[in-house]
DNA sequence: CCAAAACCCTATAAAAATTATAGGGTAATT
DNA sequence: AATTACCCTATAATTTTTATAGGGTTTTGG
């Protein structure tokens, strides 16, 4: 499943490049419009910062923008952003590998197999980026 | 991600499948085969029992078997036994559909869409059989 | 200058899901 | 009749997810 803070992560972007005319973009005004706990959405803005996705700007007319562009913004980058690995077991995850501690010989393991399969299904999808998502 | 308890039960049944030759297995046997803690393991199958994919025998040579042609049992379908959705949002799930309770318009979201797409990706992987399983 | 707006940061609480165990009951074989 | 092994409910332990608390700092605009 999808986290909300992932969910909420992929809104705010979608909302950051569909308001970028009137940049910055308070958090406030954010959470507001997307229906996202203030306070939470602080939280995952400062994680999307870290990672530079988004850049902000303090004082009274404040406000977060994207820090990059959009055409280079992919859900993927999001999802690994606030969640960790796309792939559904850490074994076949690529940037956040992890050994299941289960299987005597990895190299063979046949549910390994299946969901690195299934991981190279899902990226093509994943690797969209946020103006293509804005067009779906 | 996968619960253990899914990946577990995905196990199993392999195991079953592997040594349908001798029927029935104990409990025990796959517990230490496969490295389950026994009380969980019973769980799991108790639950798979109730919805026919193995059988159960009781007393003193009794144990599990598959209840059905292995050709029949899929990945996807022990998936949804044991965690529910194969979708990563609940709104594009074709069995366990609820809706998210957050867009104004399902039809027009296109986070929704995406995960659609999504899903529709990864179901055919998913869709494989045990005895697809077992050739990996 | 100063008050208001808005970002910044750490900690912690509340809730939910996952993982696992306890403790006994029932059926069947040897 | 004793042993083996399935059957069932409840609950505990752990982890993850979701959210809130409570304050601090920066900048603008009157």
């Amino acid at each position: 499943m999808l986290s909300k803070r992932a969910k909420y992560a992929i809104k705010t972007i979608l909302y950051l490049y569909e308001n970028k005319e009137q940049t910055p973009v308070s958090a406030k005004t954010i959470s507001e419009n997307e229906r996202i706990p203030y306070k939470f959405l602080e939280n995952i803005l400062r994680e999307l910062k870290t990672h530079q996705v988004v850049k902000s700007l303090r004082g009274a007319v404040g406000g977060y923008s994207l820090a990059k562009d959009p055409n280079e913004i992919t859900v993927s980058h999001l999802m690994r952003i606030i969640d960790g690995p796309i792939a559904l077991i850490p074994c076949v995850s690529e940037r956040f590998y992890e050994s299941c501690g289960e299987c005597t010989d990895e190299e063979t393991c046949r549910i390994r197999k299946l969901f690195g399969e299934l991981r190279t299904e899902m990226l093509p999808v994943l690797d969209k980026t946020i103006v293509e998502l804005a067009r779906l």
